[in-house]
DNA sequence: AGCAATAAGCGTAGTATGTACGTTTAAAAT
DNA sequence: ATTTTAAACGTACATACTACGCTTATTGCT
């Protein structure tokens, strides 16, 4: 008689997966939080985070993906799975497991973002409302996870113009940190780096004087980061 | 007409959701990973990460914190949620999204491991075989996660018994990092932290002068981790 | 034209932290 | 008593971080 494995398939799964997005930018030299009023039940018409329910034909970083697309028309930001939230009870309406991602967006394409529509507002970290569910947790997270990361990942720039002064990158890091950063020690160490390129303009919008503009080298980045580039402000 | 909002949850969602855990001991100044004979089809018979399906009455905590305990007998141990995989053609067998979790064993705990019963081996780093799936990828994430984790977080003691002597930690951390460490420098910072608390006893069994037994402050270590503690080796 | 005002940018001294490496100590075996 | 071995201790040097003073470029005012 042969021995047949059982098939672990063989379940009669109700569970439903969500992506949902704590998505960040960066508006008037404060750190901004986006939201949204939920728009199905229950608890329809409460603040949430954006998300939705994981297709079967869909990766869910796509899933993400799309849902942040969906609601900024932005398509190539910082965008990073940050936790699986799956308590029993979290949801009242079904069983239903959350993947959460977060996501960086730039200070200037904040601006697109078609708020009406979808009655979408960004919010001061001191200012974020009750939320939906368990999403109030996730948002912490997310932003224990942006402190974090901050320290070892140049991770201002995703929150910026792709053209930036040095003061602009410095307010930036404060906003993250939430206290005065050095100015002088903050751009040796920015420079010493090697990964801002220099350009040959300048932004005059709040000096006389007026602040050189940089970019910042992805490509070098990358190469760093094989190498075990360890970071911190 | 009153307008009804419309319901996320009306899927047909045919979506299974698995955990699955990457499970570290260090035993013989080496760091091994327990792997398995996977038990059902397809793919049976293959070496596997463990895990299961996840239940709709369950948390994914919860199954995973199940799954270790099934397979080690152990219950109170470094148990984090990793990453989520959830690629559509992950898994021949069915649409399936993996919860990955990680996990330090001690080294004491390691042997009482009902190995012969499920087929479980623990293996080297050098030495890992080919997996199901996308498990080596998991188990790559994890390795890097455990030396990420090393570098800000006191982890070693997760590996060994509750009592350890320091030439025996030092080596746990030359097993994750792959490099010599000074002796000396370890020593000085480790007692620095304030984290170990010394015994009255030796171990005697790899030296005549025999060398002194700590165990770690965990009450300590929480305190410290409230206030933003940042460890590094 | 010259001077004041202001943000931007540069430099240095002092302190703390990490690294390298030599020396001493405890216990057992001879 | 002497040798042996791992364990434990100590110090000097180099590197990195921190604090803070000074200079520069530009505009606007007198």
């Amino acid at each position: 008689m042969v021995k047949v494995p059982p098939n672990t398939y063989a379940h009669e799964n109700q569970l439903l997966l969500a992506v949902d997005c704590v998505i960040f930018g960066y508006q008037d030299g404060e750190l901004k939080l986006l939201i949204f009023k939920r728009e199905v039940e229950p608890l329809a018409g409460q603040w949430s985070l954006i998300g939705r329910i994981v297709e079967k034909n869909e990766a869910i970083e796509e899933a993400a993906h799309k849902v942040l697309k969906d609601i900024t028309g932005l398509d190539k930001v910082f965008l990073e799975q940050l936790y699986s939230f799956g308590s029993v009870s979290r949801d009242p309406g079904a069983r239903v497991v959350s993947i959460v991602y977060w996501s960086l967006t730039q200070s200037t394409a904040n601006q697109e973002i078609k708020i009406a529509d979808h009655e979408a507002q960004w919010v001061s970290f001191n200012e974020i409302p009750q939320l939906v569910l368990d999403h109030n947790q996730m948002v912490k997270m997310a932003i224990e996870k942006l402190r974090e990361y901050a320290r070892y990942r140049p991770i201002g720039f995703e929150l910026l113009p792709s053209q930036f002064t040095l003061p602009q990158l410095l307010k930036v890091y404060e906003a993250i940190y939430q206290r005065k950063i050095d100015d002088r020690n903050f751009r040796k160490k920015m420079l010493a780096s090697g990964l801002l390129i220099k350009l040959d303009k300048k932004d005059k919008s709040t000096s006389k004087k007026g602040a050189f503009l940089y970019k910042f080298d992805r490509k070098k980045y990358k190469l760093l980061l094989q190498q075990g580039y360890w970071f911190e402000v």
